[in-house]
DNA sequence: TTGCCGCTTGTTATCGATAACGTAGCCGCA
DNA sequence: TGCGGCTACGTTATCGATAACAAGCGGCAA
């Protein structure tokens, strides 16, 4: 039997990834030499990097960052997360983020909670098990748990997407029921009455009872006729749950003129059950939506929506996340994002 | 000045997350106690093992898995890349994957390339720095690089959503090629003759320009008039540029009676169009997409179009690599999926 | 009483990298 | 010639956990 030697590459049964000692063992140089030369702005001779770089490339060796985050205490990613991916919104926040976070060399990890509390503080475990030196929550609304977990992470947090009383940090958002209560008054200018409101039938959607609350509080101001609400499905709310709640709505209400709902997904499901229908939109029946998303701007009619600058929440909290890595503050920034109502064609 | 002290929590300005050790200094137990309390089915007291928990809890300890990770020489990642997330069929395969994934214990890494081959080939390398256990890739064209670096990894890979002549390690797909031609067949079947095809302007998009080439391939053996073909656009191809791809289209060829696209997308682009120039579909003209999207059931009219189990490519793509990190073989896996035509109501 | 076994716990080495410090060699200048 | 300073490396300890082995302890049978 031969004798096996700890530098052995065969003894291991299994081959595995090399190693910075492998590299070093190649080019003759120690495992620091060999760090040095992967980083910039070090001290090294230009023809030792070049030779441990051909090794490097010969040998297809990628460092560990594993290993080097636990010597140098950085993990070099930030946690995201956020309800569902299968939306546009979230995903554009998502890429703002990444967009940021890249530059400064920072990766993202994605968790979705598929708008369940529990799933969310799940989740946070799971990541802060990987130490990220940042996250970036969506909704202000969490478990306690989740709460004592980031507290004692000691890591910067933004909570996006809401406008919380008590934010843990950070917070880059807006109030949905503001913004839901503009586009009642928006629908009210253009002379509709009877405005009824389309949304889930799940609490733990806090946006979506956020935006109902606006409705609510909105047609209350105006002295409109109340009570013409749908709550139906579970996040996320579909197009599908859009269309059969208009059915429901017009079932209950037929008179109503207008409405709102808590979506472009639900909004463009209402639309289409309106051309089954033979209902004419904006003529019969006006639908509005809230998103801003693609489908809204290219479908037939185009839809009424809220525009949110999606984009732009995920950039802000990427930078507020990489300021507060640079120099941590006793401060909590609270950073406001503008909404805005998009008149289009189905009102 | 006050003596510092290794183990005071004072010493460091900046607190941190506690460790194993604090925990085990509480417990008044050593580390390796903590680490046998936190898996199951270990020897160790179960009165020592709740005292622990309790502490556990209360201080919001959560142990460092890139710290175990480095000594059990399991990461407990998978590296995923999908070109968008911003498409309901990747974000289900994504979807699948996890699902598998996760009821093993394992944790995604989602990266996107964006249809880029470099993209690609940057997001693999700084994902290998993380050493995940297996990677899944969409498509089966990469660069040389990317491959030297799969290579040397030593991890099992997926490849997915195509047919690959020379798979790097085992694959889950379909042809889209043969897709396409299936659904110019079943145009053809219903008596269309005139069948454009609208596609995307890269050629980085192999799925895309598999999709052309077996419309190509079905229009020559059906002795159809060729050359009916729009490529517009920079992936991912948007429900705009279906939009505008069909007016070229049709100024281009007044008599085309149908149209297959390459995604559901584009597809309800093109059906917004007419809407807008008071064409009836399908009487006028036919729309055919491609990937059975959320959108193409509810629009209106229903899109035809062909459906790929896209959440089902994530499962199986999930089984074969816990079952490759169980047990590595020499053997490929092959798995061919299946996809059908679905006959709606715009064709 | 002795010896063995099983249960529970501790000790030491290790994973792959980096921080911090040490040192050899070279150059220049007094 | 001698010394300081710089460059280009190497050595050692360390990050936070786990693997592997060692060991204390009580119970029970011989």
């Amino acid at each position: 039997m031969r004798v096996m030697d700890k530098n052995d590459k065969l003894m291991s049964d299994k081959p595995t990834q090399s190693t910075m000692a492998d590299v070093a063992r190649l080019a003759g140089v120690s495992a620091m030499t060999v760090s040095r030369a992967l980083r910039p702005n070090s001290a090294i001779a230009a023809q030792t990097r070049a030779r441990i770089f051909k090794i490097i490339e010969d040998i297809g060796y990628v460092p560990d960052m594993t290993a080097g985050g636990l010597s140098s205490r950085k993990s070099g990613f930030i946690a995201a997360l956020v309800p569902t991916i299968n939306n546009s919104n979230f995903a554009d926040t998502a890429r703002g983020l990444t967009e940021v976070l890249s530059a400064a060399g920072l990766q993202l990890l994605l968790g979705y909670t598929d708008y369940s509390l529990e799933r969310e503080e799940a989740l946070i475990e799971a990541m802060l098990r990987r130490r990220p030196e940042g996250v970036m929550l969506t909704g202000s609304i969490h478990t306690e748990r989740t709460r004592h977990l980031l507290k004692n992470a000691h890591i910067p947090v933004v909570e996006t997407w809401d406008s919380p009383n008590d934010p843990i940090n950070h917070m880059v958002g807006f109030s949905n029921a503001e913004a839901t209560k503009a586009m009642v008054h928006h629908l009210h200018a253009r002379g509709y009455h009877e405005i009824g409101f389309i949304g889930g039938g799940s609490t733990e959607d806090t946006r979506g009872s956020d935006r109902l609350a606006g409705y609510l509080a909105a047609v209350a101001e105006l002295n409109l006729p109340a009570g013409r609400v749908i709550t139906y499905g579970l996040p996320p709310i579909s197009i599908e749950h859009g269309g059969e709640a208009l059915s429901m709505l017009i079932a209950a209400w037929p008179n109503v003129d207008a409405v709102v709902c808590v979506s472009d997904l639900s909004a463009f499901g209402a639309l289409s059950e309106c051309h089954r229908r033979g209902l004419k939109v904006p003529q019969n029946i006006a639908i509005a939506g809230f998103g801003d998303f693609d489908l809204s701007r290219w479908s037939w009619p185009k839809l009424t929506t809220v525009s949110v600058n999606a984009i732009e929440i995920g950039r802000r909290s990427g930078s507020i996340l990489l300021e507060a890595l640079k120099a941590p503050s006793a401060y909590n920034q609270i950073d406001r994002v503008a909404f805005s109502i998009i008149q289009r064609e189905t009102t």
